[in-house]
This record gives structure tokens, C-alpha cells and sequence, in this order.
DNA sequence: GGGATATAATAAGCTAGCTCATGAATTCCG
DNA sequence: CGGAATTCATGAGCTAGCTTATTATATCCC
């Protein structure tokens, strides 16, 4: 029965992201970043080169909600944009010395975090929850898309 | 292995969460409500005459945080602060009559938006999620009390 | 070539949510 | 009684996110 998940799946969703947030920005405060800004430079590193609206897409986020966090990581010497050779409307991202030993501590704390987050929660199952993360997106993603009183005319779930 | 939920865990909650707030805001916005003040008024539908300080330690949250979120909602004539008679310090919040139908069309809402992101998982795992979702929450609520660096061996915090 | 259109990034201005610091009223308790 | 703690509210300020609109550049296609 789908009662009581019904009940509880999106407030305890909610609280569980405000209390993992404010948790995690705490913590990464340490090293004077915001956790929004971390995300932005872990994919930065794993991506280097990449253009800004490419990046947004990947994140799930408007334009201009990453112009905004890059602006913060380039005031504090992180990371750069470089201009694209041959189109001049884009910048393409780069991470800068400093950001290498930072990232280092980072990964340490993500860590941390994680294994502190999943405590009492076996492999399998965090490989699980992690799956089922990923379909909830998907299936978001889908939802945002086609809203929900359209029936898009391809899947008329109304029989 | 744990490392590859190492590598996303924390982030893919972070973009879950973005994705899933966005899509409740703009959905209960039809209704004139955000999901935060939402949550508030379920919680004050089932719990009658709660004071705002039990409230906030339910929910998680700063009591200031919930002061704001409570303003709005009376402001919409949804529930009102009523003194309490023997502590004049105490607000007990209630529901306001404009409240019930508003209710009933919010519990259809929780059940289209929790079936839409649920959507391909089956109720046994979206059970254990749920279970899992409470689990990440008690322990970042221990890892929030006592900070990682201290054992906190039992709280002797006096003596 | 040149107009229409598309794309990349940004600007301006707004909102929600959260926090800290402060203060006021009240109650508790030694 | 009188100090300490509790309960709530206000004000100021922050991050992060959104919408709408603007600027600059590229591309498409006649």
C-alpha cells in the first residue's frame, strides 16, 4: 500500500534536504565555501573547459543561478574564465592553482559527510538509494516538462 | 564498495531536493501557498493547539525560521495564533475555517506529486527509501548535536 | 551581403528561506 | 523579591534561486 509512504515521502524529503544542507554548508564553511558553491567546483574539476550553459544543463539550473555562484568562485580565486577561441560569446571554465589543494580537503570532507549521512545503511542499500535518487530526478525532470494537466498526447493516462 | 555513492551521494541530494522544491513551489503556487508553508499548515492540521516552539522542534527548524513562515499563513487567514490562558507567553495555533478546503485540495496535490516522482519504483522500495530518508535524518541530527571532532561520550558535559 | 533567428552570458529586481542579534513579556525558582 | 530562563517577535542581512530583459555574438538562409 502506497498510503503512508503518500503520507510522508515529500515533507520528510523536504526536512531531510534542509537538514543535510544547513549541515553541510557548516561544515564547508570551514574552508569558506557554501555547499552550492562546492557542487559547482567538484563538477568544474571533473569538466575543465567546460562552457557555462553546458554546465548549467548538467546541474539542473537556470543560467544565470551559475553566473551568480561563479562569480563568487572567481572572487575568491578558484576557478577562471577563459574566453572560447572561436565563438566569442563563451567562457570556458578553469580551475585556478588555489582551488587544487582545497579540493583535496574537500574530497576528504565529502567523505565524511557521506559516511556520517549513511551511517547504519548498508552498501547495497546506498546503492539503491542512490538509484531511486536518480529516478526521482528523472522522474521530476519529466514531470516539469510536461505538466501535469497536459496530457502531452502521447501517454493519455486517463483511460 | 561505498565509493562511487561516495563520489555523488551528497550532490545528487542536493539537485533532488532543487528539483523537487521548484516543482512543489510552482505546483502549490496555484493554490497561493509554497511547499515550506505547506508543511506548516499539515503539521498544525494534525496537531491542533500546538505551541510554536513544539512546532519548530518537530519540523527541525528555527523557531525565528517558523515565526516567518506562521506570519505568512495568517496573513492568508489560513490558521491564527490564540494566546494560551495560563502562559501568556505561549501562542497555540489553529486552523482557520478559509483552511479546510484549501486542506483537501493539498492532500490530492501530495498524492499526484508523490505518486509523479515516485513513478517506477515499487511500494516495498519506496518504503525502504522513506525508512532510509528517516534514517540520513536521525543521524545528521546526532552529527549536528555533537560535531564530529567530539566523541561525546555519553554528554558528561559538566563535572 | 544582410535580415531573422538562435545562443551565451549577464543585469536588474524580486522572493523564499534561513540566520544572528536584540528586545520584551512572562514565568520559574532559589 | 529578584535573577535566570523561556517564549515569541522584530530588524537587518545573507544565500540561492527565479523571471524578465538586455547585450553581444553566431548562424541560417534567402
Amino acid at each position: 500500500m502506497r498510503g503512508s509512504v503518500d503520507m510522508n515521502f515529500l515533507f520528510t524529503l523536504g526536512e531531510v534536504q534542509r537538514m543535510v544542507r544547513a549541515w553541510a554548508d557548516k561544515e564547508a564553511a570551514r574552508y569558506g565555501i557554501t555547499r552550492a558553491q562546492w557542487a559547482v567546483l567538484a563538477k568544474v574539476e571533473r569538466n575543465e573547459g567546460m562552457k557555462q550553459s553546458e554546465l548549467a544543463e548538467q546541474m539542473e539550473m537556470q543560467p544565470i543561478t551559475l553566473t551568480r555562484l561563479i562569480d563568487k568562485l572567481c572572487d575568491n580565486g578558484l576557478i577562471e574564465r577563459r574566453g572560447d577561441e572561436t565563438d566569442r560569446r563563451v567562457n570556458r571554465l578553469h580551475l585556478k592553482k588555489a582551488a587544487r589543494p582545497l579540493l583535496g580537503k574537500l574530497a576528504g570532507l565529502r567523505s565524511e559527510l557521506t559516511a556520517t549521512a549513511l551511517e547504519g545503511i548498508n552498501p547495497t542499500d546506498a546503492h539503491r538509494l542512490l538509484a531511486q535518487l536518480e529516478t526521482i530526478k528523472e522522474n521530476v525532470r519529466n514531470a516539469v516538462q510536461n505538466p501535469s494537466g497536459e496530457p502531452s498526447r502521447k501517454e493519455q493516462r486517463y483511460g
